[in-house]
DNA sequence: TTGAAAGCGCTAACAT
DNA sequence: ATGTTAGCGCTTTCAA
């Protein structure tokens, strides 16, 4: 039944004979009051198709059952599985999900975060690599902060615990991929090296190297924000050197995609020229042709473990570690170019 | 200046030596107090870190501030443009958007819709073909429902308005371009038929055949869901037969990348054997191989628009139009594939 | 098992 | 220009 006109916990209890604060207990404490009362409550809320107010209730208890979640990009594909996984554990919890898509913008991500100030969200959970208060550094005592976790991205304040991929191993692995196939000139294209993930990630592809006593090429390492353009844009750059790699290795599927796209523009077989590797494991890398070999991220569960961890803390349980990775995986879907 | 100790109205009050109503005037309606009281009560305010409790305003002023998306796949990249559309719009008029991803399920469609009742919401941008109340029909005066517009699907109620693009002249342009480039045997991979849209669009792919005075295969109808798993499995079952179609028009992008990768998987060329039309220009069509040719729906303007209406709504502004057509675009990416 | 009553923090008449 | 006051609709002691 759809109706709008109002009708309030008062209509329930003179329609039922009962004061408000039995219809209260009625509807969240069955326990509290009779069998019988409670049929006739639950029988006249069906009946006149009474929905409590939440904002009334929020009010009250102090509680809004809502949580932001703070993101540079919704339409990133990683990004929009982790948003559907944090949602369906919210959801089954109880809690409304509000979309804080920044775009990238600081001023944004503060706004967002100030929801908790407003009593609008209980919580955050924060996928960017800064701090979303204004506040000086030695002022954000854990204390002081309201329920927050860090998805992928690390702010770096402690008592925020972080979920996301070991991404320096996960970097490793997909290098020693890489040399595995006999690849020794490789090229990485990073992400915003504001951000540890992608300092973490560059951290990794550099041990690897160092593990196999491989030099590094200062000229082979390009720079990106994770967006397919940055891909073409640092594909065309790395290839218009004297010298070339014989593979590319990209912090983002995005950006794989982007520069797989720039190299067969300019002529270059992929992977009979140059191999390219991704990080992610977006649904699309399967579909690019060749497929994507990549490092697939456990999106969904990251999301789903950001979700739980946060209500966790929003309903006064501590998380157990400040470091949760989740295990990567590395896909190879190309069964192609070693290098011989 | 984070703080977690609860500084509210009052003690703003208290400290500039003013009234509660002074205070909720000079942060409201700044033109009720004096210049000289305004900045001292906005310095209190900055000082003591103070930010109003806006679930205590909502309710007094019945108005939460919030809008929630009702959508059924926020990881779909055509889904999420849209979404971020309508999340600059509200964000720009001070709204909040409530994220509803029901991943298809009509229980969430209407728990998700039911949050204009509880007061979280005001109002509803739908982007389903399904009436998200329980109510029958005839129950649905337009009065009785809450500020509600529909998305790209046409959910069927009078006085909800539609912003979307024409799906039926959009599909039939599509299908003229492919007869121009000679195609006489083209074969579509509809969505969800229960939709308006998909109705729409395989509407105007048959009065484009029709106008051409071509014969349709029935056996070249294949159905899917828009995901490119559909894609896949369509694109199969299509070739599997003894008549083949020399085109395939998919219904949506996502699914026009999985019909192109089983095409190649067993062996035909694209575009050479067959040619493939996406719909809805999503980022990676660009990226496909060879890059996919489609109908371009402006998404995040849908998103934009939709928004835009509904807060009208919400703030008594009644829609101009129950159908709002924004214009598509062909973008042609490949050269190739006349037929000859 | 039930009810009376006191707010949650704010807004907006209405008075001054 | 500012203050007084009455709620918004609910939850939750505390008493009966």
């Amino acid at each position: 039944m759809v109706r709008m006109a109002k009708v309030g916990i008062k209509d329930i209890a003179a329609e039922t004979g009962v004061s408000i604060a039995t219809v209260s207990h009625a509807l969240r404490n069955p326990d509290r009051v009779s069998d019988e009362t409670r049929r006739r409550v639950l029988a006249a809320a069906e009946k006149a198709g009474y929905t409590p107010n939440r904002l009334a209730a929020s009010l009250r208890t102090a509680r809004s059952g809502n949580i932001v979640v703070i993101i540079p990009d919704i339409t990133d594909s990683l990004n929009g599985k982790i948003i559907s996984g944090i949602e369906d554990v919210a959801r089954e919890r109880g809690y409304s999900v509000l979309l804080g898509n920044t775009r990238g913008s600081v001023k944004r991500e503060r706004e967002f975060a100030a929801m908790t100030l407003s009593r609008q969200a209980d919580g955050i959970i924060l996928m960017s690599h800064r701090v979303p208060f204004a506040a000086s550094s030695r002022d954000l005592a854990a204390e002081e902060l309201p329920p927050m976790v860090n998805g992928c991205e690390d702010c770096g304040i402690a008592g925020v615990p972080l979920i996301a991929v070991d991404d320096r191993k996960a970097a490793a692995d997909a290098t020693e991929h890489l040399l595995s196939l006999g690849h020794r000139e490789i090229a990485v294209i990073t992400g915003d090296m504001e951000s540890a993930s992608s300092r973490n990630r560059l951290e990794g592809f550099r041990q690897a190297m160092a593990a196999a006593a491989l030099p590094l090429n200062d000229s082979w390492i390009a720079c990106g924000r994770y967006l397919p353009e940055d891909g073409e844009k640092a594909a065309r750059q790395l290839m218009m050197q004297k010298d070339r790699p014989t593979a590319i290795f990209c912090f983002s599927d995005e950006m794989a995609l982007g520069c797989m796209h720039a190299l067969k523009e300019q002529g270059f077989g992929v992977p009979d020229d140059v191999s390219v590797m991704g990080f992610d494991g977006i649904p699309f890398a399967r579909y690019a042709s060749p497929p994507l070999t990549t490092i697939a991220q456990p999106t969904e569960r990251i999301g789903a473990v950001c979700a739980t961890t946060l209500l966790d803390m929003i309903e006064g349980k501590p998380p157990e570690t400040e470091r949760n990775y989740l295990p990567h995986e590395l896909v190879v879907r190309e069964r192609t170019s070693p290098i011989d």
